[in-house]
DNA sequence: CTGAAAGCGCTAACAA
DNA sequence: TTGTTAGCGCTTTCAG
């Protein structure tokens, strides 16, 4: 408690702690910055950082960044209608990049709206965002806002086909042949995709990666049942439905997503077929507080939303140098758990 | 395309509308800030507006904050270690609020860590951020960061007991009422109900609504079953086997939240038992992507998470004048979907 | 009706 | 080794 505290209403300026140092505003600022070219004495930089400590100073970063031309803050786009699960993991993984940096995220959300966006962005980059994040929800490809050329920027589970934009995209295709392989590695001969949007970019690789592991497998993918289906839970339980319509189920399940793996789960034990025992089902996402909560828990193929976040955050402070400026595939590996078991048939189906 | 155009890297400067628009700085900044007290005439507001579209100047929003004190922009808190639907949905109701009055999110998460919390805070005010919203994950009493005192600050779905600090909160106490009645209209005399984490005031508020409805009906809450859970999907499947082994099952099962009753759900088609035909299931929180897409589609209690982001943002701008200084309670409806039918049994159990 | 000028709090080149 | 000074881009009081 000394007399030199300001009141809490005020916070205290460098002239401030300068007085108190009994040095001049300049030297502050050479002490706190650790500028280069500088030498000061040892007495002196206690003197200073004892009067920091005792006023509570912290610079204004309003004004450094003024003068910089920097604020230490990047924007966080988030380009799509939908603000759940993949925001909030994204979010959260380029927050903790962020801080490391000594960066804040400054958020905003487009609602798909192209519009928006260009608009959202320029009000970014008035409070001087230093870079930019931009994030859509289902992987696939945007349309670069002009805005977002003026300052550096990495795309989030998307890409600009025709800009040469850093991206971080998770590798779909290889996800998709992961998990089919662990379903073959146990055995299964006969499996049914029920995918997620056709039209999705991701849906797509994913059954491309599917198909490829098939024919890895000496199977021909036109001899498994592929449904069309929509991400949601719902889609899930009706195309299990229309499975079990059309005659003897397959040994293994493929789902589009974990939502779908839950509305299957659902239709399955409805129908009083049991998983794993009568049949395996792999989700997709490794959805939080849901794969591993559900009874059977889900297996699935883990799409490491967190980590991508961390990664365009990391990238985007040159933390990787060496970084590729495309695009960067991120793993998703099979996560296996209680709902896939070894295949109830022999092999050659 | 005009010859005064700027290169695409650097902005233009009030100076250079002003140049070309032949008036002072000062008058620029007058016309783009309708200052009152000062009278243009409407030949120069038009050439300084004209310069500004050419130009496409906007203010650095940096030197505006600098001089006024304020950035246009509110800090948003989240202390929490999740960071799921719950922040997802509350950032999105608080980001609405805030584009609408031209303010900006700056986003940070504490992982529940007091420390990290007031750091953040201090990162915050040190950018000038105008106000903060403190949010937390589940409903709760939290310990308000002393830096929080310095600025305008509102409290989201969490509460500080003794201090001042206005706060929105989910009326759960009446949201288990409600749900509860919503069941007991349904013809329901036996309900059980699985609770999430019995420490957490939400379980505790939910309880007692759920008392209270069964008392108003005449009903004797402790010959209703009161199992304890933790709010993970597996603890509803758990739980539902509990009921199983004891003997007859209820009517009715309330859940502590979706995810609950999503296992109580898997539990329940596993054991061959139809919902809603021989029991029917409620949930809370009507989760996104989950409650309305499970089959059959849950019936809950919304928890409108998105509308309280909304709110605090609002208030914490005065755009609601008369608003309570203390804790306003947010009402959570019940919502009924499929997994809910008139009671099998008769009346009078 | 319009312009000049004084800062907001800080950094960094230059002087001492 | 330390201090002086000129801005960063803007708002706003006060004169004209």
């Amino acid at each position: 408690m000394s007399d030199h505290e300001q009141s809490p209403e005020s916070r205290a300026r460098r002239v401030d702690v300068a007085r108190l140092a009994g040095v001049s505003p300049a030297t502050v600022s050479f002490v706190l910055n650790r500028t280069s070219g500088q030498t000061i004495s040892d007495e002196t930089r206690q003197r200073v950082l004892g009067a920091v400590a005792e006023l509570g100073y912290r610079p204004n970063r309003a004004a450094q960044g003024l003068r910089q031309g920097r604020s230490a803050t990047i924007g966080f786009v988030s380009h799509d209608v939908d603000f759940g699960e993949f925001s909030a993991a994204a979010i959260k993984g380029a927050h903790e990049a962020c801080i490391s940096q000594g960066n804040l995220l400054l958020l905003v959300n487009t609602g798909g709206s192209n519009r928006q966006a260009e608009h959202l962005i320029t009000d970014l980059l008035d409070r001087q965002a230093d870079a930019l994040i931009f994030a859509a929800v289902g992987t696939r490809s945007v349309l670069l806002p002009d805005a977002a050329r003026r300052v550096p920027t990495i795309l989030l589970n998307c890409f600009a086909p025709h800009d040469p934009v850093p991206a971080i995209v998770p590798d779909e295709e290889r996800g998709g042949r992961e998990g089919t392989q662990a379903l073959l590695d146990l055995g299964h001969r006969d499996i049914a995709y029920l995918t997620g949007k056709p039209a999705q970019w991701a849906t797509k690789a994913r059954l491309r990666g599917f198909r490829a592991a098939l024919r890895g497998a000496g199977l021909n993918p036109r001899e498994h049942t592929v449904l069309p289906g929509n991400y949601h839970a719902d889609s899930g339980y009706d195309l299990v439905r229309t499975l079990l319509r059309r005659g003897p189920l397959p040994t293994a399940i493929m789902c589009g997503n974990d939502r779908m793996a839950v509305g299957a789960l659902l239709g399955l034990m409805e129908a009083g077929i049991r998983v794993p025992e009568d049949v395996s089902v792999m989700g997709y996402d490794d959805q939080f507080q849901l794969a591993a909560e559900v009874r059977p828990a889900l297996s699935t193929v883990r799409l490491p939303y967190e980590l991508m976040g961390r990664l365009a955050a990391e990238q985007l402070a040159g933390g990787r140098p060496g970084a590729p400026a495309g695009r960067t595939l991120v793993h998703c590996p099979p996560v296996m758990r209680g709902s896939t078991a070894a295949a109830r048939r022999s092999r050659g189906a």
